[in-house]
DNA sequence: TTGTACGCGTTATCAT
DNA sequence: ATGATAACGCGTACAA
């Protein structure tokens, strides 16, 4: 009820600043700041402004501190969606982040250009130390004016060229290039691909990888067997439909992420279509799950624990870095692919194929 | 090279502040200040301040306007780890928090008591608005502190008793009985149970709905059947194997989390053993792949979006109430028990078992 | 080592 | 509706 300043309870109770520490512990307000940042005190005063700090039940205030050092020690972080491999990097970065007391400030965009700029405006407006994001288009002016005041941008999983930028991707040409190399060592000619978004730096990359895989076994394009499946469930559902549906449906299918795997594999087992014997399947992300799945998914895994360490490194060197001037860097990490159930060797392979063209 | 104040390029450039913008604009501070936050400004005033603002590429400083307001719009979430269940929350609210312009600072404690004091430490110095956790044993002065500064505090998926805060969960019992009545209703009476860890109010919940449902057909409740699993895969591995070489090993197994059932999944996979012909499986937590799972895992739902956004109701009624002088609340949410094809009917059921005892 | 005093960028309170 | 000015809590020269 009562509006004392001296309430005890719940209520308004102004918060104990480092002014009251100080007047109670009888020292100057310049040696409480001092305690609190690890300089050297006389031990009198500390042992007064420990009991000070305790009576008055003191918290330091971080946003004050932050207007005078530009230093919020929080660090944004933007991904489409907290999908099984953005949320493990998530996990980690903000792990080896809070060893150096700092936070990751954590948003969405939902692949909506129009929420992308808001976040960025967020964070800029908030003052984020840095900013760990995949590349999204079209944000170019956003970026730069934050590149110019300063604050290092990591970009991952996905690029976005042209920006002063460090980069943490994984070879995903490559490791595309494998994964649908092994379906062609297996005997397989017609292999679909389900591939994501072509804007998009990665969608495109994954599917060079399956275009060199082809390319240099001498097996032709067919335009019909590439599905853009969007990244999504639901490009992943329709699209393997739309290749089972073709006059010469594939008889291996390469997904280039998880949601459209998991979207293929619905369709998969609502016709009860069983892999490796009707199709045989790689999908680029691996999660756990694909290992216990009947015959297991051979997928290609991504190193999550490195990307995350790796973009810490980063964040770190770039930080201790007075002003932005350290080298921008680019990592490309390998991938591993792990075989599982879900391919199987295709026995006279060429028969039908040929007798068709 | 040059420190002017005037370059244009990369460098230590000083931000435009509000006062460069009413300068600029020939009008004052509090024009500008009532401009930015949405009050009525004179038609040519307000064209002078738009102009100025875009030429100076100011942005406007939260950390500045926090201290003043006493409002960083920021929300502390806290949980032990980003598993789907966990990643799903933190997606959703986010996204209803960001249309409230707030976002959510994003910290993990792997269930490391030290880390969970640590994270709400700086939860408090940085003067989040409101914290989102689960509830965590052990914390109460930390907590306290918190309330006693009149932020909000929700706590989902456990509970801790005794504090003032708002609360969401699910109906741990009732899920739990369901799920093992099933069991039972297939004619099995010997079920075991991987059970989180005890301490833990939701890991009680779930195996008294595990007492419950053998209690209330008249089963002995074998303790040799309840294992602690510890939440984790690790613990549901080890567990699994724990009630195969029981003397007489259960018909069906009850796995209180995901985390568990991955590790049980796991074993049997190893020992080839079949779902739901070598035993039945129900698993608390559904998981999107375990429908594709072979003959699909039978699962409880935790309906995740009502979750989130019977929290994101909670904090916004809380942050618009001036102190804290609203009543807490407890939802307790239903979950579905979905229906798959890891359990079957055990034909002749008590015959071996009427011998054994 | 310690104390004093100023400034960080914004909001809020007054008059006008 | 606007202008002038006092805080907000902390860090840090500077002088002592």
């Amino acid at each position: 009820m009562s509006e004392d300043k001296t309430s005890i309870g719940r209520g308004k109770q102004r918060e104990a600043t480092i002014v009251d520490v100080a007047d109670a512990a009888g020292v100057a307000v310049g040696t409480v700041s001092r305690y609190l940042n690890g300089h050297p005190i006389r031990r009198g005063n500390r042992d007064q402004i420990e009991q000070a700090i305790e009576r008055l039940g003191y918290r330091r205030n971080a946003v004050a501190a932050a207007m005078k050092t530009d230093l919020t020690n929080t660090i944004g972080f933007m991904v489409p969606g907290l999908s099984e491999f953005h949320a493990a990097v998530l996990e980690r970065l903000s792990y080896k982040m809070r060893k150096a007391g700092k936070a990751l400030l954590t948003l969405c965009h939902n692949s909506d250009p129009r929420s992308v700029c808001d976040v960025l405006d967020f964070f800029a407006t908030h003052r984020v130390d840095a900013l760990v994001m995949d590349g999204q288009d079209d944000v170019g002016d956003r970026i730069k004016t934050l590149l110019d005041h300063d604050t290092p941008v990591v970009f991952y999983d996905n690029d976005v060229r042209g920006l002063p930028v460090d980069r943490v991707f994984v070879e995903n040409r490559v490791a595309s290039r494998r994964a649908v190399g092994h379906l062609i060592d297996l005997g397989h000619e017609r292999i679909g691909v389900l591939t994501g978004d072509l804007h998009n730096f990665t969608g495109r990359e994954r599917l060079e990888g399956y275009k060199m895989a082809l390319a240099e076994r001498g097996l032709p394009l067919r335009p019909s067997h590439v599905i853009d499946a969007h990244w999504n469930y639901d490009g992943g559902h329709n699209g393997m439909r739309a290749l089972l549906e073709l006059p010469e449906p594939p008889t291996a299918v390469f997904s280039c992420n998880y949601n459209m795997t998991h979207g293929a594999l619905a369709l998969l087992k609502e016709h009860r279509l069983k892999l490796p014997d009707d199709l045989s399947l790689v999908s680029f992300d691996d999660v756990p799950l694909f290992a216990l799945h009947d015959v297991g998914i051979t997928a290609v895994s991504q190193p999550v624990d490195k990307i995350a360490d790796t973009i810490a490194g980063i964040l770190q060197r770039q930080l201790a870095n007075p002003a932005g001037n350290a080298p921008h860097t680019t990592t490309t990490l390998q991938c591993d692919i792990i075989l599982r159930g879900s391919t199987r060797r295709l026995l006279t392979p060429a028969t039908l194929g040929a007798t068709g063209s």
